[in-house]
DNA sequence: TGTACATCAGTGAACGCGCGTTCACTGATGTAC
DNA sequence: TGTACATCAGTGAACGCGCGTTCACTGATGTAC
């Protein structure tokens, strides 16, 4: 038995990874094997030993990193300060950040790839769908009535369109303004927008360094 | 002088109408040209009388179908009946319909190209701009205080959330929920949601017919 | 402990298909006379 | 009005590059003795 196991593992861990980055950053199609290979640091032929081919990559890829459990940069820092606020406010914070906005390699899944999930497998459409259940069932765990269901599926299409639709934009200027009053109108739906005094200040610091 | 210069004008029309409908179906890198002059009922040799190459049917595609001012099918038919209520109000009716979910191929282009415009050259991103600012001057018009702006940004990126989200979603129940919560929320929003009782009735069994 | 061996991860050349692009040709049409 | 001609939209065969995939080979590693 040539090799260990966890070899083989980790071999195949960095060619997802390497995949995973590029497939987020150009899509599925303008990515090449030849690429997500060197970019592992490893050479085209290799590449059979761990995949069918391209599509199996794809598929897996994708579902991987759709749901993976691995803490995601996009996630809000257990460390952050403001742990008094619900969870749900942290996530929606971190999400129209702009650290999350300019980030085209491992920003959250639920925006990376849209017209590719669209026109996707079934297989995909449903690790879409187990992220997006994830994100819903946390806003309702810390959603008040009424209408609690309702609010969180919008809170959660506007966290996606609150992104998409800035990124698709030429204009600075107007991205921001997306982002910002999607910001806002998330916290407004989510019942977070009342916050004592400091707290408003403190927000208004960050909006600036944002 | 060969053929009338209108002659030249609608086949060229004819290859860009069927280059809009498989780009919004499928995708730009999965159409193939021939696919394109087919669909078009030419072949393949003619394309290069009409564009240089790819890149530029695929500019002038996109840019065509995001700026055309011709009316659309997902915009709302001026002969509707409930014209009293405001253009704002209709268009976001007409934009979370289920006809306007079920289309692949005539859909608001806001919609059916994300992660290929958010990849795309400054010029597609433009055009992209373009359609946005048209339709975010639309709901301003709208709009009444407060904060008229921010409101008419985040009703926007909710649009575009409230369907791209169900898009990407293998679960019909799931994404009608995120579909008409998106929807109701749009309508609260643009503070459009106090009808008088008739037109809620009316509203519920158009909600069933969907 | 050291050596021979078997396995298989990884290499890189080669293959072949698909698709963008080119090109020689056809034939439809408008113009000149 | 009719005929010859020039133009160029459209055809379809052919070309060639890129990329997914295959394959014969190398060499690193674990196991058996």
């Amino acid at each position: 038995m040539p090799y260990s196991l966890k070899h083989k593992r980790d071999t195949r861990d960095k060619i997802l990874e390497s995949a995973r980055r590029l497939f987020n950053k150009r899509g599925f199609s303008e990515v090449s094997i030849d690429e997500v290979m060197e970019n592992a640091g490893l050479t085209r032929g290799g590449f059979y030993r761990h995949f069918r081919d391209k599509d199996e990559l794809y598929a897996e890829g994708v579902r991987r990193f759709l749901c993976a459990d691995a803490p995601k940069p996009w996630q809000p820092k257990t460390s952050e300060r403001m742990a008094r606020k619900p969870r749900s406010q942290r996530i929606v914070d971190a999400y129209f950040s702009r650290d999350h906005f300019d980030d085209r390699e491992t920003c959250c899944p639920l925006i990376a790839l849209p017209s590719d999930v669209m026109r996707g497998s079934d297989a995909v459409k449903g690790a879409y769908r187990e992220v997006l259940e994830k994100l819903i069932d946390i806003f309702l765990d810390d959603l008040d009535a009424p209408q609690r269901r309702e609010r969180a599926l919008a809170l959660a299409a506007l966290c996606i369109g609150g992104i998409v639709a800035p990124k698709c934009v030429d204009d600075p200027a107007l991205a921001d303004g997306l982002r910002r009053a999607a910001h806002r109108e998330a916290l407004r739906i989510g019942g977070w927008n009342r916050q004592p005094p400091h707290a408003r200040a403190k927000d208004a610091l960050e909006r600036i360094a944002n």
